[in-house]
DNA sequence: TGGCGTAGCAAGTGCTTGCTTGCATCCTAG
DNA sequence: CTAGGATGCAAGCAAGCACTTGCTACGCCA
């Protein structure tokens, strides 16, 4: 990597780790560029704005999602493992960059320029999420006696509430490897016993 | 009520509206007075400090979320309507005056002063309820495979994504009585068909 | 009627913020 | 070897922030 996008790069790795931590707003441009052992003064030079900033963070976390989906395992007709492993993206996603995506997510309340940047993307993987478990109650392999709506809000609950009390309250650790987290599948397993359909023993 | 505690009283809602949507640190005193139909140096005489507004706040969050404990029904042998009416009064607090407490609660990461007025409260609620689930296992009315603290997380996972998508995304309706919401009871419903003990059919 | 508590208003202080300017220095490609 | 781009440094600016001061006006009870 050339000095010059090493740069950009440690600057938004600085901007990451502060707007997580201490959010937007509360991040100043003088701390970024401290913590990114750089001027204050090249960080305008690099992105003109504050909101340069963000953009170009926002970009970058883009396209390492993309990477991550591509990368995962495709879905498959076992809807378990579909879902888990859905699971396990959706929390990697949240826990990358110290829970980065979440924070800003909340910003996005107070500072409008954050929520024209994220303003689509999650009710999208809400309505989107709904509709796979309305086709899956549609074959029977969902309970059909509750809204898949629901049932969505409920999937995104336990995947967000793993990395809230992880990463915003701080109250357990963070796993090193999600891909193979026990409490994960302990999670999942909680909600999966109430959404199949039961099996009579 | 006298009209001197009125103005503290206005001063307080003004400052609970615009916490739960701005945040603490991007909510001005001119903002929160100007709410309030008040001068900024009312609001300075009676609380001294912005903390001070923050503290009269909490201290009033706390008296009426004691009042609604007081007044919800006592914890039964029937460990589901237990749990239900738990899990009602938790998003009942969390919606109270739109979201404050969760919005709080993200603020307390960057706002060292919210994080010494929270700081016991949450992990005390998720030790609690993961001992009452680890009794429940123990009685045979919870399944025994899964750790209570994840089954506490689980919960309030639950609970506290129905007040994210709502409060936070802006997603849905705030139901006007949680007391009889259905959507509540479909969600608990979820977790409960999952974390019970199975009835053989 | 007179005093006291509660409020408003105008102005200002010191600090922090995002952002700019001007100039000196270094590194590297040609 | 040299020109140009990337960086550092010192200084500063306008705006916004929490908070203060000094003064005036209203309403209420003795």
């Amino acid at each position: 990597m050339s000095a010059a996008a090493d740069t950009a790069e440690r600057i938004l790795d600085a901007a990451a780790e502060l707007f997580a931590t201490h959010g937007y707003a509360a991040t100043t441009t003088r701390a970024i560029a401290e913590r990114a052992g750089v001027n204050e003064v090249t960080l305008f030079r690099r992105f003109e704005n504050k909101r340069g900033v963000l953009h170009a963070l926002a970009e970058r976390m883009g396209r390492r999602q993309a990477g991550r989906a591509a990368a995962s395992a495709p879905p498959t007709d076992d809807v378990r493992s579909t879902l888990l492993g859905f699971a396990r993206m959706e929390i990697a996603s949240a826990l990358e960059e110290g829970g980065l995506a979440m924070r800003l997510a909340f910003d996005a309340r107070s500072v409008p320029e954050i929520a024209e940047l994220l303003g689509e993307g999650l009710p999208d993987n809400l309505g989107g999420l709904a509709e796979y478990m309305a086709e899956r109650q549609a074959t029977g392999d969902l309970r059909d006696d509750i809204d898949p709506r629901v049932m969505a809000e409920a999937f995104f609950g336990l995947t967000s509430s793993y990395v809230m009390y992880r990463q915003v309250m701080g109250a357990a650790d963070v796993p090193t490897d999600v891909e193979t987290d026990q409490g994960i599948e302990q999670l999942f397993d909680l909600f999966w016993s109430g959404a199949a359909v039961k099996e009579r023993a």
